[in-house]
RNA sequence: UCCCCUGUAGCUCAGCUGGUAGAGCGGGUGACUGUUAAUCACUAGGUCGGAGGUUCAAGUCCUUCCGGGGGAGCCA
C-alpha cells in the first residue's frame, strides 16, 4: 500500500531503500543504460525507473521487461538529472512478475483510439484516459455519497429485481426461471404462478416509488444503484447497464427540490476540481478543451429558473431555424434544449412546470390542472442531466391522474397507500451517474466512461 | 428503430475517374554519449470485414449481411 507512484514523484530523495509496484509503461535502452516508465494506476504520471547496465546482473532479466510487465523494483529515490521529472529510483533489484509479449501485447506507447480500447476492455483501464477515468468516476462516487451523507440523508438500497408493474419509466429486461424453449401456458398465456416469483419480475428501471417509501418515514433519502432499460437506444449517452442517484425528500416542494439538485451538482463538481486536479487538467487538455474550466463556470453561476412555458417563448420568439417545430404541449428537443443552455443563458438552465402529458403519472399536479411541477436540469454539451419532480401527494388527485392515464389502481396500492396513511409534500430527483461522469471528464461515449458497458448486442466481458 | 459516414498490416491511416497494395507508429535484429513520443540502421508483417454480382480486370463499382462512428427518436 505505501510508496503508491502519486506520492513518490513529489517526495523527497532519500537513502531509504524502497520498493515500487507497477506495470511498465514504456522502456528506454541503451548501452549502459535503461530507463523505465512505471505506472501503478495511482495517477497519471509515472515514475521514471533507472538502471545502470554497468554495474548490475540484471541484463539479462530486463531483456524481458517490455511495456505491459508487472514488476516490483528496489532501490533508492534520487533526484533526477533529466527535466521531465524531479526524482527517480535508482534500482538495486527488480522483480519481474509476469511479461507482456511485446509482439502480441495489444496496448503500445502511442495514442489508440477509443474505439479499439473499447474492444480490449480487460486492458484499457492500463490507460491514461481509462484510468483517469476511473479515478474520476470513483472521486464522483464518494462526493455523492459526501453530500447526502453530510446533509443527513440515508441511503437507501432499493431493490435490483422488482415484481412491481407499475413503473413504467421504460422497456424492461424480464428476469424468468422459466423455460424459454418450454414455457408453461394456460390457454395460450404465459402461467406465471410457475416463475420464481409467481409473477412476472423485472430488472429495476428506477427505484423512486421504493425510495419513496422510505423517505415517508426516514424524511431525506437515497439511492445510488444500477438500473437497466432494455430500450434499443443506440447512442453515446445510453447504457442497458448504468448508475443511477435519486434522493426523495418529504416535507418538501419543488423549490427544495430545485434548491438541493443546484447544491449536490455543485458540491460534486467541486469536489472533483479539487480532489482530482491532475485527471481534470489531463481532460481539459486532451479529452475535451476547457471542460474543467467549463465545470468551474457552473459552480460559480446560479443556474437559470425557467418554466415551460417561457422556455417555449424563448424558443418561439428566436430567428433560429429548428429542424423540430416548438409548440406548447410538445417536448423539448436535444435541439432546443441545447440552444437554451448554449445560446440563450449560456448556464445550466432548470425548466420546471411542464405540460402533464409528456410527464409521468405521479408528478404533482399545479391548480392550472395542464402543467405539473417536474422540473429538468439542462446543462450545456450533454442536455438533461437530472429529472425530478414534486409528487403527488393528494389520493384524491392521485387515484384521478391514474385513472386518466388508464392506469389500474390495483397495481399502484402500496404507492396510493402513502398517500393515505400520513401523507406528505414530498420531491425527489433522479441522475444518471454515467452521464455525470461523462458531463465532468469531456468524454464524448459513455461507453468509455463506465468499465464494462451493456448495450445492444453488447455485453462481453 | 431511422438517416448519414465508415471497415485496407498489431495500431492510426493513404490508396485520384477500376489495371491484384503503401506510410507512420508498433514488432524483430543490431548500434548508441542520461533517456523521457529517445535516436540511427536493417528487417518481417496484409486472401483490402463476410458472401454474392458486374467486368478481360475489383481495395476501388453494385447487392446483401456483419462490425464501428456521427446525428435523431426513446430516455437517465
Amino acid at each position: 500500500m505505501q510508496n503508491r507512484i502519486v506520492h513518490l514523484i513529489d517526495a523527497d530523495p532519500s537513502e531509504t531503500r524502497i520498493n515500487v509496484e507497477g506495470w511498465i509503461r514504456t522502456k528506454r535502452d541503451s548501452k549502459n543504460f535503461c530507463f523505465f516508465e512505471i505506472n501503478d494506476g495511482s495517477c497519471l504520471k509515472n515514475l521514471q525507473v533507472i538502471l545502470d547496465k554497468s554495474t548490475s546482473e540484471l541484463s539479462e532479466v530486463i531483456t524481458h521487461i517490455s511495456t505491459g510487465a508487472s514488476v516490483t523494483f528496489t532501490g533508492i529515490l534520487v533526484e533526477s538529472p533529466g527535466k521531465n521529472q524531479k526524482v527517480e529510483l535508482q534500482a538495486e533489484d527488480v522483480i519481474l512478475h509476469g511479461e507482456a509479449p511485446a509482439d502480441t501485447y495489444p496496448l503500445q506507447k502511442k495514442r489508440h483510439s477509443l474505439e479499439f480500447l473499447r474492444e480490449i476492455a480487460h486492458l484499457r483501464p492500463r490507460t491514461n484516459t481509462i484510468s483517469a477515468v476511473a479515478r474520476v468516476r470513483n472521486s464522483l462516487s464518494f462526493a455523492i455519497h459526501s453530500y447526502f451523507q453530510e446533509k443527513e440523508f440515508i441511503y437507501v438500497h432499493t431493490p435490483i429485481v422488482s415484481a412491481s408493474d407499475a413503473e413504467g419509466a421504460g422497456e424492461m429486461f424480464q428476469v424468468t426461471t422459466l423455460p424459454l424453449d418450454d414455457i408453461p401456458k394456460d390457454n395460450g398465456v404465459v402461467d406465471y404462478s410457475k416463475d420464481f416469483f409467481g409473477k412476472p419480475a423485472n430488472l429495476t428501471v428506477s427505484g423512486q416509488l421504493e425510495a419513496e417509501i422510505y423517505a415517508m418515514a426516514l424524511k431525506n433519502v437515497y439511492t445510488f444503484g444500477p438500473t437497466f432499460r432494455a430500450e434499443n437506444s443506440n447512442t453515446a449517452r445510453h447504457l442497458a447497464e448504468f448508475w443511477m442517484i435519486e434522493p426523495e425528500m418529504a416535507f418538501c416542494t419543488l423549490e427544495g427540490d430545485m434548491a438541493v439538485a443546484e447544491e449536490f451538482l455543485k458540491y460534486i463538481f467541486n469536489y472533483v476540481l479539487n480532489h482530482c486536479e491532475a485527471d481534470m487538467a489531463f481532460f481539459n487538455k486532451w479529452v475535451q478543451k476547457g471542460v474543467a474550466d467549463g465545470l468551474k463556470e457552473v459552480v460559480d453561476k446560479p443556474f437559470i429558473h425557467l418554466p415551460y412555458t417561457d422556455a417555449i417563448k424563448e424558443l418561439t420568439s428566436t430567428k433560429k431555424e429548428f429542424e423540430f417545430p416548438v409548440s406548447w404541449g410538445a417536448d423539448l428537443q436535444s435541439e432546443h434544449e441545447k440552444f437554451l443552455t448554449e445560446e440563450v443563458f449560456k448556464a445550466p438552465v432548470i425548466v420546471t412546470d411542464y405540460p402533464k402529458e409528456i410527464k409521468a403519472f405521479y408528478m404533482k399536479l399545479n391548480d392550472d390542472e395542464k402543467t405539473v411541477r417536474a422540473m429538468d436540469v439542462l446543462v450545456p454539451r450533454l442536455g438533461e442531466i437530472i429529472g425530478g419532480s414534486e409528487r403527488e401527494y393528494r389520493y384524491d388527485v392521485l387515484t384521478r391522474r391514474l385513472d386518466e392515464l388508464g392506469l389500474d389502481p390495483k397495481d399502484y396500492w402500496w404507492y396510493l397507500d402513502l398517500r393515505k396513511y400520513g401523507s406528505v409534500p414530498h420531491a425527489g430527483f433522479g441522475l444518471g451517474f454515467d452521464r455525470v461522469v461523462q458531463y465532468v471528464t469531456g468524454m464524448q461515449n459513455i461507453r468509455d466512461v463506465i468499465p464494462f458497458p451493456r448495450t445492444v448486442h453488447n455485453a462481453e466481458f
